[in-house]
DNA sequence: TTGTAGGCGTTATCAA
DNA sequence: TTGATAACGCCTACAA
């Protein structure tokens, strides 16, 4: 069949290209070197311990001369399941996402999986055209941040016939599996954490991204706590078309202009950093003249001075349980989205909380 | 030939599943229901305007109606070119990298490539592994950091019969394409920023992050062109087993100890705000008692008491102009690499330069 | 402008 | 423990 798997004469394991294919070595090419069939040799990697000894160390020995690598496009075609998994961010540059898909990728890599990766830049529908993309690979499952879709990818969804999951939120009623927390809590837990230390003037540095939708619940959730459990008012910094460093360092500018606030919850450490410098430039003391709280708990937090308290979301975590989820869920047999019988069910939706790190500057 | 090509009576866009498969609509399900051959339907999508605007628009409305996604797994293996890039990184954590990824990757998915994504640690032996992973999806072209590699892998990439760009780099003796800056160059552009200024007493903040190898050759360069053009010594600061923010900060207790530094230049931004944290907390004026020389020009910078002085690299650019690449030596047929008279050939590799963004801090 | 035939490299299925 | 056969869904080559 193949007319690819004679030997070249002069050296036995050079072996003969095919014409139209990648030009590599093939299944059949090193089983008619070896003296056995194609699926032999598929076996070799899928389940070894089929093989006869003897066998199997003739393959191996063969694999290692001629340095193939299983061409996981084909194998994808025919099992219907690539060991690929899709993955859809807002952004890498922050470090917020990168240690979720760091411990994602890290964890679905030791057990044979790649990643495919795409940002969508805080856009819906950019995330679907992604989607769309990906769904043309076949992955074995595809995560995705948070629950904010166009109605087009919630279709797409709706029939991918894969496990999807949401990370990064928490809205207990959705159709996928949700990994993370919910923002509105980040809001009130903040809020509880400034009211009884005595703070009253209270205000809220948005970040400039677009789309963000999580910072507003954050600030939404901050200041109906306190006002309706304190009785308290919060001020809104926004600022837009700069960094979230920028940002936060013109809230703090604005803040002391104003003269009358007393702690600041930033959007994210970023904006905390930015309000921090500003703060240090008008030579005010923090957190005396004013205490500054973040989100995030970026890496540079504890080195900041003053060190920088903070809420930290769990995000390795986030990576880590998603990925152990998309194995659980693969590996388990139980592939389908519907199949709420099995064992994913109980815990088909992870809820987590982030710790409030307490540091200088509250 | 598909026996999934007939409809079922009720409803005419329902269609009937295979067997084996993923289940989803093929393009001989359309094709059925279009009444053209499956060539068609595929046509449709690769050079749409090669069919007629009646079956065209017919097509378009199936399309639309079954949410017909094409198998790109199928059409890879079929075509041995799949529509897919590898890109093996150190880190998706540093803020260095994420700039480049991200507009690699959009440049790429505007020309509709997917990325597939994974970081090395700064491990060789990690690349390699990965590497070889991702030659199984057959990518269209392989991006890699630097010209670092074990043995085995510069094995693989030799045989990989693909494009092969390192970046964030340029040793001209490379057989690949290479995108990036000799860090050589980097340590000399701060020695002789630096030294005509008049800093005499000058240090070297190294990151803890292991397998960096490119800190150290900025630092091997400063330290010379310094010894060389200046007669100066410089003092090296290295702490390990801690993050680059903090290591910074270790470094400027340590020099403020000493007492005897007016200058150091950090291996990276991360660095330098850990020094510059630290020298707020000790109370020192910077630059007077010590200026702070940055490497990378992180989103912070600008933002910082004092703002950052720092070099630049071209991050976002060695992103595009890989994606630029990648693409032209595919859409241009030239997927070769040892195709050298093609057009690539006179642009092959590209030394970029980085720019010194002057701000307070020196 | 459209179609037919055959193959891409692997795995599922069934049989030995 | 191993093999023969037929998909998997699409694309290339060639033909009409």
């Amino acid at each position: 069949m193949n007319k690819s798997s004679r030997l070249a004469p002069a050296s036995p394991l050079k072996l003969v290209r095919p014409r139209r294919g990648a030009g590599r070595v093939t299944l059949s090419d090193l089983a008619a070197v070896a003296g056995v069939s194609a699926i032999t040799v598929s076996r070799f990697f899928q389940s070894p311990d089929k093989l006869a000894e003897a066998t199997r160390l003739r393959i191996a020995e063969l694999v290692e001369q001629t340095g193939y690598v299983p061409n996981l496009v084909a194998g994808g075609l025919a099992s219907a399941r690539g060991r690929i998994v899709g993955l859809v961010i807002p952004n890498v540059s922050g470090p917020i996402y990168a240690r979720s898909i760091t411990s994602f990728s890290e964890t679905l890599a030791a057990a044979g999986y790649q990643l495919l990766l795409a940002t969508s830049n805080f856009s819906m529908e950019k995330e679907e055209e992604i989607i769309r993309a990906f769904l043309g690979w076949s992955p074995a499952a595809l995560v995705l941040n948070g629950p904010y879709h166009t109605p087009g990818t919630e279709r797409l969804l709706t029939t991918a016939g894969m496990p999807i999951i949401e990370t990064w939120d928490f809205k207990p009623d959705r159709p996928h599996i949700q990994i993370g927390f919910a923002h509105a809590d980040v809001g009130r837990q903040a809020a509880e954490f400034l009211a009884p230390r005595g703070y009253r003037r209270v205000a809220f540095a948005q970040t400039p991204v677009e789309g963000d939708l999580w910072a507003g619940e954050r600030h939404r959730a901050f200041a109906a706590c306190l006002q309706q459990e304190y009785g308290l008012p919060t001020r809104l910094y926004a600022f837009d078309r700069m960094d979230p460093v920028a940002a936060g360092g013109e809230a703090m500018r604005a803040l002391l202009r104003d003269g009358d606030i007393d702690a600041l919850f930033c959007a994210n450490d970023n904006v905390a950093l930015g309000a921090i410098m500003a703060g240090h430039r008008a030579g005010i003391r923090m957190p005396q003249d004013c205490a500054v709280l973040g989100f995030g708990d970026f890496l540079f937090g504890a080195s900041l001075y003053p060190s920088l308290t903070t809420i930290q979301p769990p995000a390795a975590i986030i990576g880590e349980i998603a990925a152990q989820r998309v194995l659980a869920l693969l590996e388990g047999g139980a592939a389908s989205e519907g199949s709420d019988a099995q064992a994913g069910a109980q815990q088909r939706h992870h809820q987590l909380s982030c710790a409030l790190i307490e540091r200088e500057s509250v």
